[in-house]
RNA sequence: GCCCGGAUGGUGGAAUUGGUAGACACGCAGGACUUAAAAUCCUGUUCGCCGAAAAAGCGAGUGCGGGUUCGAUUCCCGCUCCGGGCACCA
């Protein structure tokens, strides 16, 4: 537009509009000098200090960013360009999360295969991406989806295929090693995780053919395939793992979940599971996300007790049933046991007058699906017939079948105690079961108390202990007399791991003759084939066993599940470090070099899914020597999300006819939502309004004053609700910096926060007012080579500090404010001087980068201010000699006085004494004391 | 039910280790410049009382009720409401 008229050039007026700040001009123009010159191109060898930001890449969606989307990343790229001036080597990235169910969806509806949405999408993303003026170094750009990327994807996979767990050594360690312990003194040394009664000697394990060794193999590896109850959700035609669902219905569009029994890859994430707490110790996040991972690991100590049974069946002579408790003082009280549906024991205790009764229950529990199951929690359970023996008593315990045991969890068996468990207690009410009181007075048969204050009765050797210190005490007693064992337990789950579905990682792995044979990593990466029709496969399988021919490989059939949305996900962090790599995965020189994520920026969402997965992985990743940190993340920043503010209008019910807010509650109206790209503030634009649909076409109006008012909502941004705002249209309105600083001026970087496009004026006129501290539109340039007063340099000094230590601990909303507020004050000061000038500019470089760049080329500075070093503080000129002190009477605030700071007490009560206020309050009366803190306040007593 | 987090003007939000509550903005009201608009600038803006107005002053005030303190948005006790996570975890 600029040099539409070359001939102007040099005219007066087109010399005016040069010194207008032309964002669209700029921004563009140092967008393309930026990526000309690689200003963001980051080396893995210089004398720098390392820094590695790293925001949470995203999953390309079809619907593309609103404005909340770049909140995190916004706040990133400051801080990363923040660490670039403080003379760090900062590595900062980006890509895309682009394996995922969505993609699979839309191509089942539309027709577009996975892979050319996807491309589509993430153009998408990239153009709106780079509008905003990020510093990613585009040359690491990685995409889940790309072979280059998934080959080591697969290759980090079948380390884990080919990996145990030792738990004396708490490491991962080769399969290799454990095939030659095996082979040297069989499993008694270490506990079979995936089948723990399973023991063998060294003679067994010679003597079993290959197909059994690889069957317990595979019950060490910590990616294993096995059979095993999975969240099946039909709609979505695969299974889910434990972060995927949501009371009971998926987390991706709220399908219905069920249990069912399926063959299936797993992680051996539980034997992490100490890892991950105690890791949690090291890192820096914040307490309500550790609390959240430390709730979803879920440790809990106890005992493991063995009962024995008592049942109509010779088979279970000498038969134990085995629970898990944490309560092992409350043995006394117990009045029943509960084994879970599933319990492997189920069907050999059941008596048989009880037979028809459980089979019975059996069925209502398997129509039952987990939906139900949560919605409504009904007390249910039969009696098997079986009889435990008290192992202190003579009494006979009666054994229960109920679903309100779990099988999953600790034994799948529990004591059933209820005068001090609420579920027990309702349990044994509803059954009528008689209830042991071993707590005396604590416990008033109406409800369980669980205390652990109480003084045991009742309770034989445990007897006047209080409950804390008698839980040592069973154990030891349990333990001498080998009938139960100190325990520690989980609730965390091995994670699934295959999808039966297309658009992911396909497995390295051959079946033949019921072996899992890995591909050798020569033959990876194993190509996701080309398929058109993505509809499943047969039994429950994904859309790649529809493919014979690519599933018939070398005498067996390759594994047609796909890995799941996580699996890319939790090591991309180590690929940025070194994404063009052929040979490893990434080369121990850069991970050596980069080391953790310094700071991890993203949401809350992923608290327990991708977070947890990504520490395991690189605890594994540790373990097994490929790396030298087991934390992936040092520190990591949640930011809030960023809602919609929705307008709405009102219309008379069975009328087109609108009621503007202020008037609607004289009339009966339907309230609808409206779009804000067609309201300023909350006025309509009617017109728009009757253009958007052919339903208003013809809307009439009653307005206020000839002004339509809607009402609003704040809620979440979405389609529906006609409140999305694209953050295209606020940078072609504002600019990228305008957008950048009023993002981060909304509010605190980690709270939730409506979006208010009015709001954004504030920060605009900012920037223009930052811009008039240089250029005149009238006048031309004003910066001009002289020195600055020392005013303007301790407001200067001032806010840099401020905004110094502000960006340190990501308070960026208050950051800007005072660029607000010191740009307030060099203005009123006139500061024009060009050597004070050009450090503002590196103090505002990380927040309004085009800006920056613009004017410090302007104003004749060399190279780019991207590499300049950020301004020291001076502090001789924030020395302050006097201090304006409130003077308080009784805690009240009656005046002010300016008073020396070097003043002593006795020069303060003189000065207070003889002010005419400070008398005038005293009313004649003497004060008690008068209460002085140097640098703050001052207090008069009465 | 359990575990976290939060509540401050009309709005978003500020306020070191307890020390002038409402910074900085938005909005609103009034004004200047302009033929007009945009842009820009100035003034006011927690509520109530007192006042024609201005200035000044007085009282109340950080979800509610108590407490500790010379002094509490900040610390303690007891509630209410909102948001997030987990959910028969023995």
């Amino acid at each position: 537009m600029r040099f539409l008229y070359p001939t102007l050039i040099f005219s007066p007026y087109h010399k005016a509009q040069e010194m207008e700040y032309a964002f669209r001009d700029i921004e563009q123009k140092w967008q393309q000098l930026w990526k000309d010159r690689h200003s963001y191109r980051v080396s893995n060898a210089t004398d720098k200090p390392k820094y590695y930001v790293l925001d949470m890449f995203p999953y390309p969606s079809g619907a593309g960013l609103h404005v909340g989307h770049p909140l995190g990343y916004i706040a990133s790229d400051v801080f990363s360009r923040y660490k670039r001036l403080k003379g760090y080597n900062v590595l900062h990235p980006m890509g895309y999360d682009s394996f995922g169910l969505p993609a699979e969806q839309y191509a089942i509806e539309h027709g577009i295969p996975p892979a050319v949405s996807t491309d589509q999408n993430i153009a998408t993303f990239r153009a709106q991406l780079d509008k905003i003026g990020f510093c990613y170094d585009w040359e690491r750009e990685v995409r889940t989806s790309d072979k280059s990327y998934y080959k080591w994807t697969q290759w980090i996979f079948l380390q884990l295929f080919e990996s145990w767990y030792d738990r004396k050594a708490q490491k991962a360690k080769r399969i290799n090693d454990l095939i030659n312990i095996f082979q040297a003194e069989g499993n008694r040394d270490h506990v079979c995780p995936g089948d723990r009664h399973l023991v063998f000697s060294a003679s067994d394990w010679n003597g079993y053919d290959e197909k059994q060794k690889a069957e317990i193999l595979m019950h060490y590896r910590l990616a294993y395939c096995g059979v095993g109850e999975v969240n099946w959700c039909e709609a979505l035609g695969t299974v889910l793992a434990n972060d995927e669902v949501i009371n009971g219905v998926s987390e991706r569009g709220g399908h219905p979940v069920i249990r069912k029994k399926l063959r299936q890859w797993y992680l051996r994430i539980t034997e992490y599971a100490e890892r991950l707490l105690s890791g949690l110790q090291t890192v820096d996040f914040s307490d309500s996300m550790k609390d959240m991972q430390s709730n979803w690991i879920g440790k809990s100590f106890g005992a493991e007790i063995d009962f024995d049974l008592i049942t109509e069946s010779d088979s279970l002579k000498g038969k134990k049933l085995k629970v898990y408790t944490t309560r092992p003082d409350t043995i006394f009280g117990i009045d029943f046991m509960v084994i879970a549906p599933e319990h492997e024991l189920v069907s050999s205790i059941t008596s048989a007058a009880q037979s028809p009764a459980v089979e019975q229950y059996l069925e209502y529990v398997n129509s039952r699906s987990e939906r139900e199951r949560m919605a409504e929690k009904k007390i249910t359970g039969v009696f098997s017939g079986a009889y435990c023996q008290h192992p202190f008593e003579e009494r006979k315990i009666p054994v229960w079948i109920s679903e309100y045991v779990l099988a999953g969890y600790g034994t799948g068996a529990i004591m059933a105690v209820p005068c001090g468990d609420e579920r027990d207690f309702k349990f044994a009410r509803h059954f009528e079961i008689p209830i042991t009181n071993i707590i005396g007075d604590h416990f008033d048969g109406t409800d369980a108390n669980p205390t652990k204050d109480a003084t045991l009765e009742n309770s034989g050797f445990l007897n006047g202990l209080k409950m804390a210190d008698a839980i040592g005490v069973a154990i030891d007693k349990l333990e001498e007399m080998g009938i139960g064992k100190r325990h520690t337990n989980y609730k965390m789950r091995d994670a699934a791991f295959s999808r039966q579905r297309y658009w992911g990682e396909p497995f390295p792995i051959v079946w033949k003759d019921d072996v899992a044979i890995p591909l050798p990593e020569s033959a990876l990466p194993l190509e996701l084939p080309p398929l058109g029709d993505l509809k499943p496969g047969p039994d429950a399988q994904g859309p790649l066993a529809n493919l014979p021919e690519w599933v018939s490989f070398e005498g067996g059939n390759r594994e047609v599940n796909t890995m799941p949305g996580y699996a890319g996900s939790s090591w991309y962090f180590l690929r940025y470090m070194d994404p063009h790599n052929d040979n490893e995965f990434c080369s121990r020189q850069a991970s050596d070099y980069w080391g953790q994520v310094d700071l991890y920026v993203g949401g809350t969402e992923h608290a327990v899914g991708h977070l947890l997965y990504s520490r395991m992985w690189t605890k594994a990743l540790f373990d097994l020597g490929y790396i030298s940190f087991d934390e992936p993340f040092k520190r990591l920043l949640n930011q809030g999300k960023i809602g919609g503010d929705s307008r709405l209008v009102y219309r008379i019910r069975g009328t087109k006819q609108f009621v503007s807010a202020g008037l609607k509650d004289q009339h009966e109206t339907d309230e609808l939502h409206v779009d804000v790209s067609m309201v300023d503030g909350f006025e309509l634009n009617m017109d728009a309004f009757r253009q958007w649909k052919p339903d208003y076409a013809e809307a009439s109006f009653i307005t206020e004053d000839g002004v339509y008012k809607c009402g609003s909502r704040l809620e979440k941004m979405s389609k529906r609700y006609f409140n999305v705002v694209n953050p295209d249209d606020i940078v072609s309105k504002y600019g990228a910096d305008t957008f950048r600083m009023y993002e981060m001026f909304l509010g605190p970087i980690e709270q939730d926060k409506p979006w208010d496009t009015k709001g954004i004026e504030g920060v605009h006129r900012f920037i223009r007012k930052f811009w008039r501290l240089f250029f005149d539109a009238e006048k031309g340039p004003l910066f001009q080579d002289v020195p600055a007063n020392d005013a303007a340099w301790k407001a200067f000094y001032r806010m840099t500090k401020k905004i110094e230590e502000d960006t340190e601990k990501f308070s960026f909303n208050t950051a800007v404010s005072s660029f607000m507020i010191g740009i307030n004050e060099l203005t009123d000061l006139k500061c024009h001087s060009k050597d004070l000038l050009s450090k503002l500019l590196i103090v505002i470089a990380p927040y309004a980068p085009h800006l920056a760049e613009e004017l410090w080329t302007a104003i004749g500075e060399e190279g780019s201010v991207l590499d300049a070093a950020y301004p020291a503080i001076e502090e001789k000129y924030l020395v302050e000699t006097t201090k304006e002190y409130p003077v308080a009477v009784n805690g009240k605030t009656r005046t002010t006085l300016n008073i020396d700071l070097n003043a002593t007490q006795a020069d303060v009560e003189a000065i207070v004494l003889a002010d005419p206020m400070v008398i005038k309050w005293l009313e004649g009366k003497s004060p008690k004391k008068i209460i002085f803190v140097k640098g703050k306040m001052i207090n008069v007593v009465i």
